[in-house]
RNA sequence: GGCGGCGUACCCAAGUGGUAAGGGAGAGGUCUGCAAAACCUUUAUGCAGCGGUUCGAAUCCGCUCGCCGCCUCCA
């Protein structure tokens, strides 16, 4: 059974859904000002591999991701580029989908655009007006938080030993409390602003989620994840907003992912340690081992993003690839031991499920696969894998992969006509033991990235994993 | 300053009370025309350091050192 660990509470929990056999999953999106970084695609990878093994264990999951389409940065980016901001946010957001899809990540069932959901904020506004629990001052409403007793019950954070203006508030609006945060922004000298009931505006940040949320999900859903930074203030802001209006609990597990860093620092843009996963791939790195990386810490780990790791992704994934295709070249009508696969299999698959049950962790599941490819490569070693075999360890593969996402997600590579040609005429030379001009072919073929191995039943030929620049 | 996390071999990384997974790299071997791939053997009496609890500690407790995060609309 899936375990999770909550931040709610701080430990492990098993998951019980509210619905039985239904999982509701709210994650939150990117803030389309600019392309995200591959810190964001930790996040949104990891949410994915919590999705998929959601899946995996037979949930029917609705997943629902934001899309903050309106914020302070949009706002002043667009204004300087003197475009609107539907145009600027377009572009952003169009480049976030191919971006997930470069990584393999499912779509949600349900994006959503803030400023699509206008009216939704305006109406939980105005319940939290009613309630009292939200004020107005110079036509922008607050948030009253003295008035939500649980205030700090995520962050685990006790507001009643901070001194109230003992930090500096960057916040260009007026505010009862520091802790107080904004529902309904006044709009600003030349911004867009929507005309609404309560007033001309746009909405703050954190009332987007919950309006969402609750919208597709109900009052009160399953899961919620984010960044670890995302627990203070955001969530515990959605939290006392929504719980403020609706007086039930909002969301019943919070997960949040670690941070990647890159040279044990936070990425930014300042340290010019800032990596889109444009850039990476324009180095020539294969998304499919950027998602290995991304995959193979457990996610409330820091990872230490380099080039290097990438390259270390790509050799381990290189080793399943490599026994993905020896299973693909068995022999049709082989005979193989059936119990000794069987036996392989049933192993890997109880460490792998044992291991994503425990808070997804994925470093040990993925050792379980690696036990199943070393004894795997001894049965084909010693022929004992048929074509009966083959096909049930690679189906057992394809089951572990529909989590990682990453085993079978391989760029083909299509021979040309002159490569074909000096690979039959290695053949030949080969047979006619010239040796000399079989291994000058070979060399010739490295250079051009692709990588010869003789086996009993013939020339296998693959990609080189040459180092990008 | 308050709160939280991390520190495991040459690199990456699991393991949270029962005697150190897994992937690379290195060394030796089997197979091969030679390679590659694959397989076998090998590489931490040791888990940042020092104490303590325990029959037993990488795991629990205390202190110290180093790194990271949140406490500001940053995934």
């Amino acid at each position: 059974m899936l375990h999770l660990y909550n931040t709610l509470s701080r430990s492990k929990e098993a998951f019980q859904p509210l619905k039985a056999g239904m999982a509701g999953l709210y994650t939150c999106g990117p803030t389309v000002y600019d392309y995200a970084h591959i810190g964001n695609f930790r996040t949104f990878t990891f949410q994915d591999v919590l999705k998929r093994y959601l899946q995996y264990c037979g949930y029917a999951v609705r997943h629902v991701m934001n899309i903050t389409d309106v914020d302070d940065r949009i706002i002043q980016n667009a204004r300087e580029r003197g475009v609107g901001i539907r145009d600027y946010t377009r572009h952003f957001a169009q480049a976030f989908f191919e971006d997930l899809e470069a990584l393999g990540i499912q779509k949600p069932d349900q994006f959503c655009y803030a400023t699509e959901h206008i009216p939704e904020m305006v109406s939980l506004i105005r319940r939290l007006e009613e309630k009292g629990v939200a004020y107005r001052q110079d036509d922008s409403v607050y948030f009253n938080v003295s008035r939500f007793p649980g205030y700090g019950k995520l962050a685990h954070i006790d507001f009643a030993g901070i001194k109230p203006g003992a930090r500096v508030d960057t916040d260009k609006y007026l505010k009862e409390d520091a802790r107080d945060f904004a529902l309904w922004k006044a709009p600003r000298e030349g911004e867009d602003f929507w005309e609404t009931e309560i007033g001309p505006g746009r909405p703050g940040w954190h009332i987007e989620c919950s309006a969402m949320a609750m919208k597709y999900l109900g009052e009160t859903f399953d899961i919620h994840s984010g960044g670890i930074d995302l627990v203070f203030p955001h969530h515990e802001n959605e939290i006392a907003q929504s719980e403020a209006a609706t007086g039930v609990p909002f969301c019943r597990y919070w997960v949040h992912g670690e941070h990647l860093l890159v040279n044990s620092e936070t990425m930014s843009k300042s340290k010019g340690n800032f990596y889109t996963l444009r850039d990476l791939l324009d180095r020539g790195f294969d998304p499919a081992a950027i998602r290995y990386l991304l995959v193979s810490v457990h996610y409330r780990k820091q990872i230490n993003f380099s080039f290097e790791g990438i390259q270390h992704a790509a050799v381990a994934l290189r080793r399943i690839h490599d026994l993905i295709d020896r299973l693909a070249a068995v022999r049709q009508g082989a005979a193989g031991s059936r119990s000794l696969a069987e036996e392989a299999i049933a192993k890997a698959r109880r460490g792998f499920e044992s291991a994503m049950d425990d808070d997804l962790n994925a470093s040990e599941a993925l050792a379980a696969i690696f036990d199943l490819v070393r004894e795997a490569n001894t049965l084909l070693d010693q022929d004992q894998v048929g074509e009966e075999q083959a096909r049930d360890i690679e189906a057992f593969l394809r089951r572990a992969d529909s989590v990682f996402g990453t085993f079978f997600r391989r760029s083909e590579l299509i021979l040309d006509e002159e490569v074909e040609k000096l690979i039959s005429e290695r053949r030949q030379a080969r047979l006619d033991r010239q040796f000399r001009r079989a291994d000058e072919i070979r060399e010739q073929l490295v250079r051009r990235g692709i990588v010869l191995e003789d086996t009993r039943d013939g020339t296998r030929w693959k990609r080189s994993l040459s180092a990008p620049a």
